[in-house]
DNA sequence: ACCTGAACACCGTTCAAGT
DNA sequence: ACCTGAACACCGTTCAAGT
């Protein structure tokens, strides 16, 4: 409508970032962003190589602001902790960016911030050098999984929910005692995937520190 | 071309299986599958409700292939790790349906067979049984984020990949000494997400079986 | 009663042609 | 030098019309 117009790389990332946060988030595409940006789609083909070039560059923005006033406290345990709760909350206002994320990892400032922190921590914690790498590498992977499978299952949508529960209760409560004697047992105390993700996410990461001081020389 | 015809559920999923295994799985859709049958999209929808349906019984047979065969053995952290490194395997030639799995769980013969031998297992670690969901729980939840989040990047397409990796190298290597220390430090151990799974799908859910040790009564 | 063709409302991405 | 329109090659899903 105003005629050509140059966007820049920064203005397309808010946009995207904006529209990823809104309601309808869930069927972003770059079609609607371009819209967004008043522009045609293949005018975006300039700043990014792909949408999967765009995105993780959008969730390397949600690193950077959930480092944002980060200031380390207390051991390095805490530390930890703190740094995957902090992640975990950024992602758990943006789920599909967490799924980006958790498929192609960002490679950005924000995700340097992190890598430094988490490192840091386990510095701190006694372990020699040489195993820091391979500590470090199992916690990352444990923290990456849990916020990206936490994340795709708050996509879902209602309907496709729905349909799911009604499969799990019928597989949980319609357990025969004679073949699924321990299924028919817990049946009423049995939890779908999505369930208690916060006190699961604590006490696997707790899990996993506990393990790391076990070991510590 | 040999007229119309009425396809069975059973051979509709066996078709999908078929496809998903072949080599091209990346790229499966309803249409995709209807060709393969000789049919048009439009007459799936008598047999599946959508896509996501379809794909969720296509997972299930996954974890009945994955028990097939399957004899409990050893103590019971030892049928937990034999249980999981199962499923893993099964859904590691099937990585799309992984992540389905990981979305939306399978809710089938299959899950039934995989909850009740994880519960058993469970019982027999000396837990009193009010204790036994939400440790189960913790350990499914685990166990399905490890697997589809492994599965997740390993449907990465090589173009994507590449453009990963050279955005990881830059972040990694290029640290500044000065501001990421740490990150400077230990960067030519640093490793990139994919890296070394089996070995980190092994110890996340030892320490988490430790964890439960730890704290028998 | 069952199946199908055609359509609807979308996608990501490319590239010749325009200004 | 930059942007755009139009096209390519797809999607999942619905439903009137056919046999």
């Amino acid at each position: 409508m105003t005629g050509r117009r140059r966007w820049s790389t920064e203005e397309i990332l808010d946009t995207a970032a904006q529209l990823l946060r809104s309601g309808d988030a869930e069927s972003f595409s770059v079609r609607k962003l371009a819209a967004a940006l008043g522009t045609d789609s293949s005018s975006l083909y300039r700043h990014f190589r792909n949408k999967t070039e765009l995105l993780r560059a959008v969730a390397d923005r949600i690193l950077l602001s959930a480092m944002d006033g980060y200031r380390p406290e207390g051991d390095w345990k805490q530390r930890v902790t703190a740094l995957a709760l902090r992640v975990r909350e950024a992602f758990g206002q943006q789920p599909q960016l967490a799924a980006v994320w958790g498929r192609y990892g960002s490679g950005g400032a924000g995700s340097r911030l992190v890598m430094e922190e988490l490192l840091q921590a386990l510095r701190l914690s006694g372990l020699p050098d040489e195993e820091i790498p391979a500590r470090y590498h199992r916690l990352v992977i444990l923290i990456v999984a849990l916020i990206a499978s936490e994340a795709g299952i708050g996509t879902i949508s209602p309907e496709e929910y729905e349909q799911g529960m009604e499969q799990f209760r019928v597989a949980v409560l319609g357990a025969d005692p004679e073949r699924f004697p321990a299924l028919a047992h817990f049946a009423r105390d049995i939890r779908p995937l999505g369930a208690d993700r916060r006190a699961a996410f604590d006490e696997l990461i707790a899990a996993q520190l506990a393990r790391i001081e076990s070991q510590l020389p």
